[in-house]
DNA sequence: TAGGATACTATCAAATATGTAAGTCATGGC
DNA sequence: GCCATGACTTACATATTTGATAGTATCCTA
């Protein structure tokens, strides 16, 4: 997610991401929280304040970080109002929307094979 | 992947990952190399040694440590012969095969849309 | 009896990700 | 002037992941 020191196969698999879509696709949605802030964002849009309330349990710092990366992304859109004090929304771009159905996929795939394999029930 | 310490927001992360499926789904093919692994092994079986040879940029370590980690979610089945020298083959599962669909359209959503932020292109 | 093959396992170090706490900046209201 | 607000940043500390390298076990063959 951050710059990486070239190390040789550290980035090797910044290769991989390059030359695989898939590989990218989900090199896109693995970070902490993404999924949870794609989903809170699915059906509306919500100010920053909005969402570090929703995500109280992390910090500001993790919600900006994530923020901007689905930012750079493209899955979200960040929109500023020259206000005082400043507000600032985020909603999903037109691409995020599409991927909803894709997720409900894999939803369904995991609640289905998760309820065989139950161990991870601790 | 490992045993965490519980530290609040880490394990609030495990239980974002045992209550939503989708979550679920994506930390079981984040690690580093899964999705090229599973893809490797798509159309056929393949033994520890071949595995090695085709990541051959990577360590036996990790080839190891993933491998065990996609059989402990049920994505791989590993046979051991008793030869000596020994013998072990991966395969992918039943319910490993049933995401392929699924990944060819994260694939495909990202080849379409990749091209458009083509920011990567460094 | 000293390799060789195969599939690991163990140790330690480096890199990356995440967390904590505190600070910034602009302005409107008191 | 002083404080509050909202949306961040920055600096430093931990945690987790990945890498480099070497070692183990078994039995067969030379």
């Amino acid at each position: 997610m951050a710059d990486r020191k070239k190390n040789s196969t550290y980035s090797r698999n910044e290769k991989c991401i390059i030359e695989c879509d898939l590989t990218y696709v989900v090199s896109k949605i693995e970070g902490r929280w993404k999924l949870q802030i794609l989903s809170m964002l699915e059906d509306k849009k919500l100010r920053f304040s909005e969402l570090k309330k929703e995500f109280s349990f992390t910090t500001e710092r993790m919600l900006t970080l994530q923020l901007r990366a689905l930012e750079q992304d493209g899955l979200v859109k960040r929109t500023v109002y020259a206000e005082v004090p400043p507000r600032v929304e985020y909603e999903l771009t037109e691409m995020a929307l599409e991927l909803g159905p894709i997720f409900k996929q894999l939803s369904d795939w995991g609640s289905k094979h998760r309820s065989l394999t139950k161990k991870e029930l601790v």
